[in-house]
DNA sequence: GCCAACGTTGGC
DNA sequence: GCCAACGTTGGC
C-alpha cells in the first residue's frame, strides 16, 4: 500500500498504532482491500518522497468498512454520489507491525525477486495491489 | 458504446 | 515543474 509520507508516513502509523486508509477512490483498489483478511501483512511503501521506497510492514487490524469520508462534505475524499444506505469506498485498518531498514525504489529495482512485481511495473498507478509471498519475502529480507 | 478531454498519480 | 500513464467523465 502507497502514501505519501508528506501526509502520512510508517512513522505516523507507529505513532497513532492504528489508521483507517481512507481517501482509495479507485475501484480496483477498493476490491483489493476488501480481499484483506485481519492479520494480513502490508508493505508500506512511501511513494511521491525523495526517494521513494518501502518504509516498513503493517498488519491489517480491522476489515474492509465503509470509508466514512465519502459521506463528509467537508472532507476532500467526498464523493456526492454515494451513500450511507449504498457505500461506495471501503476502507481496511492498519497497524504498524515491523519497520524495515529504508529500500529505496532504486533498490527494489534492482531485486531479482521483483522483476515481475506489480508496485514496480512501468505506468502503475494503483495504491494498493498485492504482492506474491516470494515478493513480500524477498522485500523484508531486504529491509531486515 | 465510443472516444476526446480532463484530472490525478508519481517518478524524475 | 514536467510529463507519461491511465482512469474517469460526458457529449454524441
Amino acid at each position: 500500500m502507497k502514501s505519501e509520507p508528506d501526509v502520512f508516513s510508517y512513522d505516523d502509523l507507529v505513532k497513532v498504532k492504528r489508521e483507517g486508509w481512507d481517501g482509495v477512490r479507485n475501484y480496483q483498489a477498493r476490491n483489493f482491500m476488501r480481499e484483506m483478511k485481519k492479520g494480513d501483512l502490508v508493505i508500506f511503501y512511501h511513494s511521491n518522497a525523495t526517494p521513494p521506497g518501502v518504509a516498513g510492514v503493517a498488519n491489517i487490524v480491522k476489515e474492509a468498512e465503509p470509508d466514512p469520508t465519502q459521506f463528509d462534505p467537508s472532507s476532500k475524499y467526498f464523493d456526492p454520489k454515494s451513500s450511507p444506505d449504498d457505500p461506495r469506498w471501503d476502507w481496511v485498518t492498519l497497524g504498524p507491525k515491523k519497520r524495515l531498514k529504508f529500500i529505496s525504489l532504486d533498490e527494489l529495482r534492482a531485486m531479482p525477486e521483483l522483476k515481475e512485481c506489480r508496485l514496480l511495473a512501468r505506468g502503475n498507478r494503483l495504491s494498493v495491489m498485492p504482492l506474491t509471498e516470494g515478493e513480500f519475502t524477498a522485500i523484508v529480507a531486504a529491509g531486515s
